[in-house]
DNA sequence: ATCTTATGCATAAGAAAATTATGTATATTT
DNA sequence: AAATATACATAATTTTCTTATGCATAAGAT
């Protein structure tokens, strides 16, 4: 995914995200949008990638839409609501762990 | 550690910088610490602290420092001048990480 | 024309980092 | 006396990722 190993465990969050503002989006797509945001910083992998995103779907949080573009195969992705819901939590708990995160790098007010 | 995935990869760096303010500090310590400065929002498990000081130990980027209070053992750990570097170097790391999620989430501005 | 790069999917082996479950031992609180 | 807090440790398992590999078509470069 990236040197850094910090981005383990936020790949679902990240592709929660990105479907619900895109609507529907193939894999390919999914690294090609995270790899533009992030101005090529952040690199998902395939082997990464695309079991997370049948996992995602095996719990119900995405459906797939086969479609063949240029005689190539593309799955397209959207979330179901219940993928909506996850989404929301887990951009909760993002903001969260960043708020908590930033609290133990740069404290704003000690406790004692 | 958490009931957050986000976690995973973000021990080492906490324990860098914690023991870069404290000084030096030991395990119990540590685990006490962030569980009063992310107001008991993070809790740092038994299991997944002390393997990983011995491997920043082994890294060489942590020294030890046995003491007994009150007829128990503490492990006093602290920064060696390699740990300092790496440190610095984590935190860097978690600002770029803390930045692409952020910018992922809540993009501020758009390429295209 | 051929080779490389880009597009597009997939899985399998292995590594890394955690969880969960134990285990030992002393001190303090109820 | 029992429960909780302090203090360390490790082993089995799980989760998540990397690395490597595989297949296939389209587009661009030499």
């Amino acid at each position: 995914m990236a040197n850094s190993k910090l981005y383990k465990g936020s790949l679902n969050t990240i592709i929660l995200k990105l479907l619900d503002e895109g609507g529907r989006m193939y894999g390919y797509e999914i690294t090609q949008k995270v790899k533009e945001i992030t101005r090529g910083e952040l690199k998902i992998t395939e082997g990464a990638l695309y079991p997370a995103l049948h996992k995602l779907e095996a719990e119900g949080l995405l459906v797939v839409e086969v479609a063949k573009v240029d005689n190539r195969l593309r799955k397209y992705y959207k979330l179901t609501e219940q993928g909506v819901k996850e989404k929301t939590n887990r951009l909760v708990e993002l903001e969260d762990f960043i708020r908590n995160m930033e609290q133990l790098v740069n404290p704003k007010w000690t406790i004692n």
